[in-house]
DNA sequence: CATTTGACGCCAA
DNA sequence: TTTGGCGCCAAAT
């Protein structure tokens, strides 16, 4: 299946550690500059232990939202190092 | 099938 | 700088 949610998982879980993305990134790179609302949508109800989705962040800097709690999607990034 | 929602992004005021 | 409003896409209701 090669859908516009496929290329959005492929693209999370080719983060690498230490490498953080904006959802514009992601959209971009899926080929959609303009899904970035898209890309979070599915992230949100597909909340997957293998897919990094914690590298996904706004490109605001902030960390946005989370499906298990911000902190920890933050605590991660530090801990991974991720740079904004 | 139509409408709403959502972990967003950018621009104008 | 902060807030508000608009635009866009996919999935859920």
């Amino acid at each position: 299946m090669k859908t516009f949610s496929d290329k959005v998982y492929a693209v999370v879980k080719n983060i690498k550690r230490g490498k953080t993305l904006t959802y514009k990134q992601v959209a971009n790179l899926v080929g959609s500059p303009k899904a970035y609302r898209a890309v979070g949508n599915i992230l949100n109800k597909n909340y997957n232990q293998n897919i990094p989705c914690h590298r996904v962040t706004r490109s605001d800097g902030a960390p946005g939202g989370y499906n298990r709690g911000r902190k920890l999607k933050v605590q991660r990034l530090k801990e991974e190092g991720a740079r904004l």
